[in-house]
DNA sequence: CCTCCTTGTGGAATCGATTACATGAGATTG
DNA sequence: CAATCTCATGTAATCGATTCCACAAGGAGG
């Protein structure tokens, strides 16, 4: 692989020669450039984004941890993000945490050891230690989704989806198909999204005159299996509810595994419903109902909020609002009558 | 961030020494060891990977060039090539190429400039430049589930997965359920997964004493839209066929729409069956057959023979076979009569 | 006691770029 | 015509590691 001294060589200059031609520097004369720009293209040269890096101190790669990639919301996420940075002519590197603080921290790791300008996270739990150190250590970083809160992650912004209006019009949507025991399987306590989930469906629950009961809240872990066992305990209550509400797509999927091998029928027996849509629940038996998040404009303001970071300039937190899709699963939409 | 000199400062020795403890080499006095690593923790000094990489001329990264990260045949793929490679101490960079040649470039000429390590790529189309010339330059390669041919390609291996077996089995299965029609959505004539899943589909038919017509062989692109035409193409014939096999997951989601959107039922009017199983097909209404692939074993396989070039030991191809699961999409299954 | 080998350490070259500074040729100006 | 300025280019330092080579100290062997 040709060296910038091998362009050198074949176009009679010095290495500053081919380096002021490849960073378009205004004084070069315009033959010198031509000959440069031929041994170049003679040569198949390209430049060593490694060397670049070293000496200029910036790697122009964003790093993007997030908590699951089977998962298709951080996926779809994952897409926009990469999408928005080629825009700015960055790149991204992605870390699958699998939803295992130690896996994410190995993902830091790595990612600060190479030297990526900045850091886009979706927490997976309460304080890797290694991303503290790296947001007090004063990396350019942004939460997107999720975040946590401590000392010295007061100045990370936070790109986020504020569920509460749609997770009310659910409640609306559940009550006035005629569902009062309404459960929700909700995501680990120490993620953001896991408890907010819950305070906003508590207090959507609350404003329809409903109370939500303890035994109606099941602890999931944002996976589907945890879906399914969860769901199974709410079947086994002497007073089952009649609408289930799950904190992400997976654990819907988990809990519609557990209705169906029951032989209960969604929304007959048990309605159903889910936090994060994706294209996959228009084709599930029944549709289901779920609150929507805009990833694409999510994953652009986190770039956009990112590269203000490491580009020097002020950034701010964003936050954006869900908005409900209603499908078969909660009950039959308001005009059929069957 | 401290750099190497700061630890060599503060231990009070030289930075070659430093080097040495970092990378154990072993002629280095217990007690001086003892002095070094106290300072890296002291400082949280961390190796920039950075410099090592131009020192030692190798970044312990992989690039992965998948076609399409929203289907989840791939982020499977992709997550169990992270995983593999974490095993071995390497770091994985997924490129998302969308089924489009100029990214599919973009992507991998990047990770060139970054001096990976070596190239996994799971190819767009026919021949895309910047991959050619990697090939041809030596880089450590090799292609996962599709490949291309090509001067200079022959010593590229393919880790793979055979569909001729289990595509007779569906084939079989299909008749034996009463389908006689049976029609195609193809991918892309450009992919090798394109055209050989046609072959084995048309010779499998054959066996079973039927022939594939051409009006019955839709050329899709492996999005969901392109099966959803061509299946509309399929409906809109005089006489249209009573099973369509789409060559990947996403089609099969089109052609369902379409169906759905026709008020037909699957499987009474028309069977479906797609090639790559996914979760989500457990829960789709109904539940859609499909040929499996070894996700798993396919992302190990690979990151071993790219290991195996990248450190200098031959490499051989590799094919895996695939299985068919059987779901309602085709007709009840055989035990059960309605 | 002198030589030779082993062990632990430091000095300095190196990887491939960028960039401050030096330099020489030619143009401009008093 | 000498002084000064501008423009194009080259020389060399630098980024942060690794690693070859040199060297000093101490032990072994003749």
């Amino acid at each position: 692989m040709p060296a910038i001294k091998d362009v050198a060589r074949r176009a009679g200059v010095s290495v500053a020669t081919v380096s002021r031609v490849l960073n378009d520097h205004p004084s070069v004369r315009a033959d010198t450039r031509e000959r440069v720009l031929a041994a170049v293209a003679d040569l198949g040269y390209r430049p060593n984004a490694v060397a670049r890096s070293l000496r200029t101190d910036q790697t122009r790669t964003l790093g993007l941890v997030i908590s699951d990639v089977l998962n298709p919301f951080f996926t779809e996420l994952a897409r926009s993000v990469e999408d928005a940075a080629r825009e700015l002519d960055y790149s991204v590197v992605i870390g699958n945490a699998d939803e295992r603080p130690d896996l994410q921290d190995h993902h830091v790791r790595t990612l600060m050891d190479r030297r990526i300008d900045g850091l886009l996270v979706s927490p997976t739990d309460g304080g890797s230690p290694m991303m503290l150190a790296a947001a007090r250590a004063g990396t350019p970083m942004v939460f997107v989704d999720r975040w946590i809160e401590g000392e010295g992650l007061d100045r990370v912004p936070v790109i986020r989806t504020d569920g509460r209006t749609a997770v009310r019009d659910l409640v609306a949507h559940l009550c006035a198909l005629g569902h009062r025991r309404l459960a929700i399987i909700a995501g680990p306590a120490a993620t953001t999204t896991g408890r907010e989930r819950v305070d906003a469906f508590r207090s959507a629950l609350r404003e329809s005159g409903l109370a939500l009961s303890e035994d109606l809240i099941g602890q999931g872990d944002f996976q589907a299996d945890s879906g399914r066992r969860v769901t199974a305990r709410f079947l086994d209550l002497p007073h089952p509810p009649d609408a289930i509400f799950a904190a992400d797509n997976l654990m819907a999927l988990g809990a519609m595994d557990e209705i169906r091998a029951r032989g209960l029928r969604v929304p007959d027996d048990v309605a159903l419903a889910a936090f994060d849509d994706i294209p996959w629940f228009v084709h599930t038996d029944p549709p289901i109902s779920a609150i929507a998040q805009p990833t694409g404009a999510l994953g652009r303001a986190a770039v956009r909020a990112l590269i203000d970071l490491v580009e020097g300039r002020p950034a701010e937190s964003v936050t954006l609002s869900a908005r409900l899709v209603t499908r078969r699963s909660c009950g039959e939409p308001e005009g059929s009558t069957p």
